[in-house]
RNA sequence: GGCGCAAUCGAAUAGUGGUUAAUUCAGCUGGCUCUCAAUCAGCAAACGGGGGUUCAAUUCCCCCUUGCGCCA
């Protein structure tokens, strides 16, 4: 389209003081989506330099929460790439340069204020009722009063010379927004310890990474001009700016653990399917424009551009979450969905482990009529419970079956016919069981339900013929004796 | 408190200076059926409020309200 190509680069930069969560997955899906689309270099840049908060164990969820979705970087941790190193604590040594041209130009200034100080002055001009902007008291210190506070050995901390000026962003999503430079302070770009506070830092790395375009949550907004201001001051180019509108809870509150799963690896654990996860983030904020529901990812990288994003926040919806699975499960041929399902039959102690062909076409069964019935693979160990194990509960609705007057002697009948049916497939019990029903003059429907109810402990599920097929004649017989003898 | 962002059914989004304001999830009713799903057919459900501009505003502008974010 472009007469001459601009390189796209665009970073995802998470703090690793926690896992990937949901809100930060979708801002790495849109930069990731943008990037693939556009042809671009995707970056990832992990800003560890809270040292505090940061912890290794973060940058591996937050890597393993990408990976899982299948957001692949081109250049990061683990991958390298010619504007390394992408760790920001390992960057350290490459911000001098840039302050000492600042302070050269006089675009930047020490500042010898201790903490104590500027709390006290603080809180003079709040008890006036005024927001605080730094009073640029170091910036108008003689050079005598320089040398004096230096013998005291003070170490300064290192500002920015706010220029009066008004700052305009013009924001891919949000369009144009204004900001005064007057209302914000002197800001500090270096601390006394030597380290680059977040805007100097994010704003080196963006400039050195060459990235052209910054997408990131809205909750950055307030950054922006901050940071406009340093490349300006650093007469360095500036990129695009994209903010994205925030992810809430159900309560429209920031989304936090009171809202349910938040972590994108709980997603995982709770038998979600990445795709339908990266389906359904993405309609968090970016519509289509169609009609169409469910994309492949193919679709949702041609399909998807910054004008499609949406300006205002939204909601969270696990229902949804659930109905994209659905959709996904549905679609899944069965063997691939007993490869999926088995690591969690595994661990809920179902199943030892696969162990062979025969054991496969049975899962595979019982996949056939469990799918339409579910919609993640929790749900599956849940509702299937009685598949895999004799001691399944029963619910209340199926004890209220169970405890109906005559149920005792229809399935008493009911396991004498089945032990006479040397054919064990659907159709001849179906045959058998309405044979039975026919000869004790009941409805089919009299005898079936507590058939389920004894067979599975539930009175919702799949057919109650495909059900007992797939079960086998012997726990059939088993189990409505227990319950024949649970009666008593 | 200052600054900023936002506002269409319960949720996610379409959409338009004149429309029966659309779709999907959820909800409800019904068909099918051994139950539940799936599926099919329906129903209900929204332009936050007030001012302008205009022949006409949900749409453009301003204010308010509310929510959210950042800073303090």
């Amino acid at each position: 389209m472009e007469t001459k190509k601009k390189s796209i680069r665009v970073r995802f930069a998470p703090s690793p003081t926690g896992y990937l969560h949901i809100g930060g997955a979708r801002t790495a899906l849109f930069n990731w989506l943008y990037t693939r689309h556009y042809n671009g270099t995707f970056v990832l840049r992990i800003e560890d330099t809270d040292l505090v908060r940061s912890t290794d164990e973060a940058v591996t969820a937050i890597l393993d929460g990408m990976k899982w979705l299948g957001l692949d970087w081109d250049e990061g941790p683990e991958k390298g790439g010619e504007y390394g190193p992408y760790f920001q604590t390992q960057r350290l040594n490459l911000y001098k340069p840039f302050v000492d041209r600042l302070l050269t130009s006089g675009e930047a200034y020490y500042c010898y204020c201790t903490p104590e100080e500027l709390k006290t002055r603080r809180k003079k001009e709040m008890a006036r009722g005024k927001a605080y902007i730094y009073d640029r008291k170091c910036l108008n210190l003689s050079e005598a009063e320089k040398e004096k506070i230096k013998r005291e050995g003070r170490k300064p901390s290192i500002r920015l010379k706010m220029p009066d000026r008004k700052i305009i962003v013009q924001d891919l999503i949000k369009g144009k927004m204004e900001f005064d430079s007057k209302l914000f302070s002197d800001f500090v770009l270096v601390k006394s310890d030597g380290i680059p506070t977040y805007n100097f830092a994010v704003t080196i790395d963006d400039i050195l990474m060459k990235i052209s375009l910054v997408m990131r949550g809205d909750d950055h907004i307030s950054n922006t001009p901050k940071q406009i201001v340093i490349y300006q001051a650093l007469e360095a180019p500036i990129p695009d700016f994209a903010h994205i509108p925030m992810i809430m809870g159900s309560d429209n509150t920031r989304l936090s653990k009171r809202h349910g799963a938040t972590s994108v690896m709980e997603f995982q654990k709770m038998g979600f399917l990445p795709e339908a996860v990266v389906n359904y983030i993405a309609h968090l904020g970016w519509s289509s424009g169609t009609d169409r529901e469910v994309f492949s990812t193919a679709e949702l990288i041609e399909g998807f551009t910054l004008d499609k994003v949406s300006s205002h926040a939204s909601i969270f919806d696990m229902e949804k979450l659930n109905w994209f699975n659905g959709e996904y499960l549905k679609e899944m041929p069965n063997e691939m969905y007993v490869k999926n399902l088995t690591p969690f039959l595994e661990e809920a102690g179902f199943i030892d482990y696969l162990s062979d062909i025969e054991m496969k076409s049975w899962l595979e069964k019982i996949v056939s009529l469990m799918k339409t019935r579910v919609k993640n693979f929790r749900q599956f160990l849940e509702y299937g419970d009685y598949f895999f194990k004799e001691d399944f509960v029963t619910d209340e609705n199926a004890e209220q079956i169970l405890k109906q007057n005559g149920v005792k002697n229809i399935l008493k009948n009911l396991v004498k016919g089945l032990q006479e049916l040397d054919s064990w497939d659907e159709g001849s019990i179906e045959t058998k069981v309405r044979e039975i029903a026919t000869q004790l003059n009941i409805k089919g429907r009299q005898i079936i339900h507590p058939t389920r109810a004894a067979l599975s402990g539930k009175t919702v599920g799949p057919s109650l013929f495909a059900l007992m097929e797939v079960l086998g004649k012997d726990k059939n017989i088993k189990r409505l004796e227990k319950t024949i003898a649970n009666l008593d």
